[in-house]
RNA sequence: GGGCGAGUGGCGGAAUUGGCAGACGCGCUGGCUUCAGGUGCCAGUGAGGGAAACCUCGUGGGGGUUCAAGUCCCCCCUCGCCCACCA
């Protein structure tokens, strides 16, 4: 393993042994730092808006067509970046200093997801609240991002946690839930469903155009059945959901904080699913739009094909079971094997259960019931599990056929998902056969398997089903599958055979086609303490109200009681108190709403936002981040984030450039594409989609051991190779392959980079690595090669011992130039294309053929500096005043023409054409660029090797491409 | 179990999408500089054979299409990520 802490500087510890002005990491940092504070004097990053208070339209018009690049912006934590935090951060700026040199007006900053869990545990922990160390991470972190040389606009730097910006967040949250999805209107796609105002939806109430629940005028009903009928059609609203809490650590925790066996992540406590009031939003309206609007990005196929699965359409119909208890609706992708429906099973929490429960079978189901709620999801969802299951007693009618079949109770029937009852066909799907088979239930075949799948199974083909291993899933004929009015038998596939059902179904009343999704509306509220408070109040009645917006924001009330208040952990029935809970002071309030019922007592609302809710709109900020009166100025979202119908005829809209790891595929993305909508919706953003392309960038990975105890230990001090075993301090250890991480022990610090080579080096060693969005391990030791290059390019225009320029007025030879031009050419396609590590080989290439030069032309050195400036843009700014040309540019290399290439010189007037014999290269030919097929040819057979494998003979075969290579068959 | 993606020198990775495999960098070998180590510089470096020109083999394994395959098709193996009893 290597050693970064052994690294000082790699030119070697004594400064007396190299000549005063080589390149080394003393002279990088000294002219890093410098031009760093030079930027920021200079404001160099600051970026122009068409309107609003960073208005400055003439410049606007002067940078060029506008380009918005965003990282996904980080979590400031207390533990310092590493070398593989900055990989995407450096990609974007690489490409944001391109695209500036191009002629664009480039927005580009970061700014700080900075609410969430570590602050809030450190607080209670140490009584440091939350915001001081909040505070002192985001300076840290500035700091560290600031010697990466980052060209962000460090104006428009925003966080989550400060009230200027989270006045807008609750802003948003008081649309969001004054607003309703009127599933009829028309939307922006030609499709109908968008969020309206809900006074719209009151004044449909009020002038009986829309009739209430149960009939009665609107003006009759009370003020808090009011709300409870806008709660059913509020985007956002309170409800009942079922939530894991944990009694010992005084909160509800997220399913992914929840262990197999059903205790907290942290503590060890147990969790117990429980229905509790929360604040939840209506993202499942969106699920369509969401899902559909997909095919309008600019993302990577596997992202979206994530998103689809999140969203889990899928296609079927409801069915109606008659039973004692009334009708069983179950939802089914397959309505057309209904004949083949020989039982049912409704989830054990299913709320029919009981009155379905025959007495004979109380004692049994009550007990399934008991043991299936101490299970967790995740075991009821290990697959591999033997099927478990009750009878309830009492059977229910298959419509079809009028069939009696029986209701069980089962837990891989989930509550969550559909109805929470499924029929069951035995035949047809794979866990029913199980579950059939296991309690001998009846299995009636009614599709006739392909004679291949009978082979495949290794059995007879036969319709007992009693010989079948298992179901037949798939498209076949049916067969016992007709009734007096309906008749399937003789259909050959499933589409014709589900339109046929669903259509008697529907004739029928006992089913109709319907779409089913996986998601969920999203559960919106934490009973912590850091992060946004809701801005609502309660009313004596019970009824939520929005502050109005002159009022917020609802500032976070300081306090020094940051825990929750926690309870006996086996305490099931306790119930969560919020720290902001206990803040009598701030609880109740006195306030005038403005809504004409003058100054009242109220309850705020105790809850806090989870962590997503300050990401899902930060880019709306970063466009106007001091405009007071808007979350951002119209026309300003207008300019950086409209639809680009230059780009494609449907863009949606949205930022340019969006670059994150791929760990937000589903979240994140979702929750920020949501409300993004919302805000569409309700007119207040131009664009339909936040982000109109995506780039998921890869990881820094690294080995790291784990002792026998499991413990992670100092990577860099373990010894040994895959052959022959790891050990640590003499014991052995195990190797695993993952994500660079300071909990892992095997992280390097990218300060240490920077002493040993500067933040050039680094940066141009993390671009030349690979692709962006691969994943690729760190190797300390690779970093001088990058370190090397620059020093021989230092080398090729400077003289190391007198510090000043060596480049020559004379022009280049016409080779030198070619090379010139033809580099200019494939770097900006690759920049463009944000192949850095390509780009980064050809210049390369072209700076060691100046090595082989008595001294490098005018002529070369400028456009090489200018190339090399989006990639290491501290050395380029210092060898481009010392090449003499500073002045021409306003002294910055920034807003410098990015080198063209000429297109004469892209073009030779010979080429060197390879000659295949028999598809191998043999030889070559050199010929006129413009030879025609006939020249090429008889250039070839005229080759002393082709004469040779001829032996006087004619060639079988003789292909020419033009251009490319010739090749002779014999 | 399902979905997506990837396997190229000792290592990270190139290869204009079917047309000269291994660009560029690390490492390694030899040389120069140095008292020496390091730094820096120059040359070589896929494997095997040969004094050399050159020859043979070679992109996870097997088969196929083609004048031509890392690239396209079929089967298999390995690894990574996401989802996972979703009816």
């Amino acid at each position: 393993m290597s050693e970064p802490d052994t690294i000082t500087d790699a030119s070697g510890d004594s400064s007396t042994d190299h000549p005063a002005f080589r390149y080394t990491a003393a002279l990088a940092d000294e002219l890093e730092l410098r031009w760093q504070d030079r930027w920021d004097a200079d404001g160099t990053f600051e970026t122009p808006n068409p309107a609003g208070p960073l208005a400055d339209p003439d410049l606007v018009a002067d940078r060029g067509e506008k380009l918005f690049v965003q990282d996904m912006f980080p979590y400031p934590s207390g533990s310092g970046l590493h070398v593989g935090h900055p990989l995407g951060y450096i990609g974007t700026d690489v490409y944001s200093r391109f695209k500036r040199m191009t002629g664009h007006n480039v927005l580009y900053t970061l700014g700080f997801d900075a609410f969430g869990l570590p602050a809030e545990q450190y607080a209670m922990q140490t009584g440091t609240h939350p915001a001081v160390t909040t505070n002192e991470n985001i300076a840290n972190m500035r700091r560290q991002l600031r010697r990466l040389g980052l060209s962000h606009d460090s104006r428009r730097s925003v966080s989550t946690t400060d009230p200027s910006y989270y006045r807008w967040t609750q802003w948003i949250f008081s649309q969001i839930f004054n607003s309703w999805y009127d599933p009829d209107a028309a939307n922006e796609t030609g499709s109908t469903g968008r969020a309206r105002p809900i006074a719209d939806l009151v004044a449909q109430f009020e002038s009986g155009e829309r009739a209430t629940p149960d009939g009665r005028p609107w003006a009759d009903l009370s003020a808090s059945e009011r709300e409870s009928v806008l709660s059913d059609h509020r985007l956002a609203y309170v409800s009942d959901a079922p939530v894991n809490w944990c009694p010992g650590l005084g909160t509800v925790v997220a399913n992914e904080e929840v262990t197999a066996d059903g205790r907290s992540d942290r503590g060890n406590f147990p969790v117990f699913k429980r229905n509790m009031r929360q604040w939840m939003m209506r993202i499942t309206a969106y699920a369509d739009r969401l899902i559909d609007d997909l095919d309008r990005l600019d993302w990577s196929d596997a992202i979206k094909t994530m998103q689809r699965n999140w969203i889990g359409r899928s296609h079927g119909a409801r069915v109606d079971f008659a039973s004692a208890a009334g009708d069983i609706t179950v939802f089914t992708t397959r309505p057309d094997t209904l004949f083949g429906a020989s039982f049912m099973v409704l989830a054990p929490e299913h709320p029919y259960v009981d009155s379905l429960t025959t007495a004979e079978q109380a004692d049994a189901v009550a007990t399934y019931r008991r043991e299936a709620e101490s299970k967790k999801d995740v075991d009821r969802q290990d697959e591999n599990r033997e099927k478990t299951g009750v009878f309830t007693g009492s059977y229910a009618t298959n419509p079809v056929d009028g069939e009696q079949i029986p209701v069980w109770i089962a837990d891989y029937v989930l509550m969550g998902y559909g109805t929470g009852a499924i029929m069951a066909v035995p035949c047809g799907d794979h866990r029913d056969f199980e579950f059939a088979t296991t309690f001998h239930l009846p299995i009636p075949a009614i599709q006739q398997p392909p004679a291949d799948w009978f082979t495949e199974h290794g059995i007879e083909p036969s319709l007992d089903t009693s010989t079948w291993p298992t179901a037949f899933v798939g498209d076949a004929p049916y067969v016992n599958s007709a009734n007096d009015s309906l008749d399937l038998n003789g259909i050959t596939n499933k589409a014709d055979g589900i339109d046929a059902i669903n259509a008697w179904l529907e004739a029928q009343g006992s089913g109709q086609a319907t779409i089913n999704y996986k998601l969920r509306d999203w559960l919106f509220s934490r009973q912590r303490y850091w992060g946004e408070p809701f801005p609502v109040v309660w009313d004596e009645a019970g009824n939520p109200h929005t502050v109005p917006d002159d009022m917020l924001p609802v500032e976070l009330p300081d306090t020094d009681q940051f825990s929750p208040r926690t309870f006996d952990p086996d305490d099931a029935d306790s119930n969560p108190e919020s720290p902001l809970d206990r803040l009598d002071d701030w609880i109740t309030v006195e306030l005038d709403l403005g809504d004409g019922r003058g100054v009242q007592q109220y309850r705020r609302d105790s809850n806090v936002m989870p962590q997503w809710a300050g990401s899902c709109w930060y880019q709306l900020r970063y466009i106007d981040p001091t405009n007071e009166n808007r979350f951002c100025e119209v026309e300003n979202e207008a300019y950086w984030m409209g639809p680009r119908t230059d780009v494609r005829p449907d863009h949606p809209g949205g930022i340019d450039l969006y670059v994150g790891g791929v760990e937000h595929a589903v979240l994140h993305l979702l929750y920020a594409r949501f409300w993004h909508k919302v805000l569409f919706d309700l007119g207040h953003v131009a664009s339909v989609e936040p982000y109109a392309r995506l780039f998921n960038q890869g990881y820094i990975m690294a080995d790291a051991f784990t002792d026998a105890r499991g413990i992670y230990v100092d990577a860099f001090q373990v010894e040994g190779d895959d052959e022959s075993g790891y050990t640590f301090e003499g014991q052995p250890v195990t190797r695993e392959y993952g994500k660079m991480g300071k909990s892992l022990k095997n992280a390097v610090s990218p300060d240490e980079m920077y002493e040993a080579y500067g933040a050039d080096t680094l940066r141009l060693h993390e671009m030349s690595m690979g692709p962006l969005d691969a994943s690729r391990p760190w190797e300390t030791r690779d970093v001088v090669g990058m370190y090397r290059f620059l020093q021989r390019l230092w080398r090729n225009l400077v003289d190391e011992e007198t510090g000043e320029s060596t480049v020559v007025d004379e022009p280049a030879d016409d080779d030198t130039r070619k090379l010139l031009h033809r580099t200019i050419d494939v770097v900006r396609t690759e920049m463009d294309a944000l192949r850095f590590n390509t780009a980064i080989a050809k210049i390369i290439e072209l700076n060691n053929a100046l090595t082989k030069l008595p001294a490098t032309p005018r002529e070369v050195a400028e456009p090489l500096v200018l190339m090399l400036a989006p990639l290491v843009p501290h050395v380029a700014e210092e060898l481009w005043v010392k090449v003499g040309r500073s002045e021409s540019t306003d002294g910055t290399v920034t807003y410098a023409p990015f080198p063209e290439a000429d297109p004469a010189l892209l073009v030779d007037d010979t080429i060197e054409l390879p000659i295949q014999i028999n598809g191998k290269v043999r030889s070559r030919v050199t010929v006129s660029a413009d030879a025609g097929t006939g020249d090429v040819e008889a250039a070839a057979l005229a080759d002393a090797k082709v004469v040779e494998a001829l032996n006087g003979g004619a060639p079988k075969k003789l292909i020419v491409v033009p251009g490319r290579m010739v090749n002779v068959v014999v």
